[in-house]
DNA sequence: CCAAAGTTTGACCGATCGATCAAGTTTTAT
DNA sequence: ATAAAACTTGATCGATCGGTCAAACTTTGG
């Protein structure tokens, strides 16, 4: 038998178990919270969809706040994650155009995840800590610089950047956290990828027409 | 049966203060509702909030899902009043402002009513009935008519009228929806009238150019 | 090989939930 | 006045919740 065999060293059976089944952990609890809410979800449900007992799910994270918790974490920086493009040498058009085209790809390929954050906000952001005062302010204030940059520059028309993010999040998200409502309304049982791209495109044009950036 | 409802001001006492303690129940709940979500509110903290024993909160409303259907259904009437101003004859101009406007105003006066419909919209509408196949798509098949009609005109730029809607219902109601959010970003502990003044006018401001309408 | 560590699981606990009951009090109709 | 109807409330129920425990099983390191 090979006993020298290296690969085992740098990542053994069980340590890949164990991120095996945390990911499928993480993956049940994301879609249980976004379905029922923090509580609404039960333990017993979010063990089954992952497939494990219940005292099994309590040995990988000790209580529910705990679970919550990663699972909100992994959201958050998926949410600052984006907006790359919004930079003081890009060309404005561009960078709107791109950030409203992620955003919206955000919520067709993340619908559950943002689905846990607009909860956690609908209800006073209980256990968001000091993320929307810290990390996110910051984070706006950042982006908010450039765009005065844009301004003053006389390459878009004045605008309150803040507002501006309020109103971009809100377009791009309400299809991922309001579906259900966009799916009943456009006749579907649920979106189509063609809807996505209508609604990226019209929201584009919009804005940018809206910051005289077209 | 003599007596006709509806009329509370030629009621008797007892139906005057039925009245009286059953708007204090549906205002407890809505907020206790928008608060915590459907599960997370307990039937004891809505009859602690309306100043009555919980057995007496059942009297009024036998189960907890009667009486959120009742706060739900109080709402949806709330949300479908607004939008009277957008009618073929109208100027397009001045009717979104005003919707905008009327949209901004209902998420500064009525959050929690929002926050509720928000919430049941997030986990899937699963108490909502047929509200979205049937009130909701016939009120947007209406108004879009209207709006396909300004187009045709050649008043404002073409446009898919639904998701305009959409963005213009994603844009107002963040207001009320993720005021923690939105707060927090502005460095308030809560959102000031100037606020939603400059919400209302900014939003309108950028739809109205968006569209082609100034 | 063996003992320690890591992992799995059925059974179970106290707390809280929505809901009910039965015995009260108050109001209404006659 | 009186009985029926409407309303109030402390006590309590079964169900479900988050969480625990102890006994098993499996893998790891020496």
């Amino acid at each position: 038998m090979d006993l020298q065999s290296g690969d085992e060293a740098l990542a053994g059976p069980r340590e890949r178990a164990r991120a095996k089944i945390e990911a499928r952990i993480l993956s049940a609890a994301e879609a249980v919270f976004a379905e029922h809410g923090f509580s609404g979800a039960s333990m017993s449900e979010i063990a089954r969809r992952a497939g494990i007992p219940k005292p099994n799910l309590h040995y990988y994270c000790k209580t529910k706040e705990e679970l919550y918790q990663r699972v909100l974490r992994r959201i958050l920086d998926l949410w600052l994650g984006t907006a790359d493009e919004i930079q003081a040498d890009s060309d404005p058009a561009a960078a709107f155009a791109h950030y409203v085209a992620a955003k919206i790809d955000l919520a067709r390929r993340h619908p559950l995840a943002s689905r846990v954050f607009a909860n956690e906000l609908i209800h006073g952001a209980p256990r968001l800590g000091d993320f929307l005062e810290n990390e996110l302010q910051d984070w706006v204030a950042k982006k908010s610089k450039v765009i005065d940059g844009w301004v003053k520059a006389g390459k878009m028309r004045p605008v309150d950047a803040r507002h501006l993010f309020f109103m971009l999040w809100a377009a791009t998200q309400t299809y991922a956290d309001f579906a259900v409502q966009i799916a009943a309304v456009l006749g579907r049982k649920t979106l189509k990828p063609a809807d996505y791209d209508k609604a990226a495109q019209q929201t584009t044009e919009i804005v940018l027409r809206g910051l005289g950036l077209k």
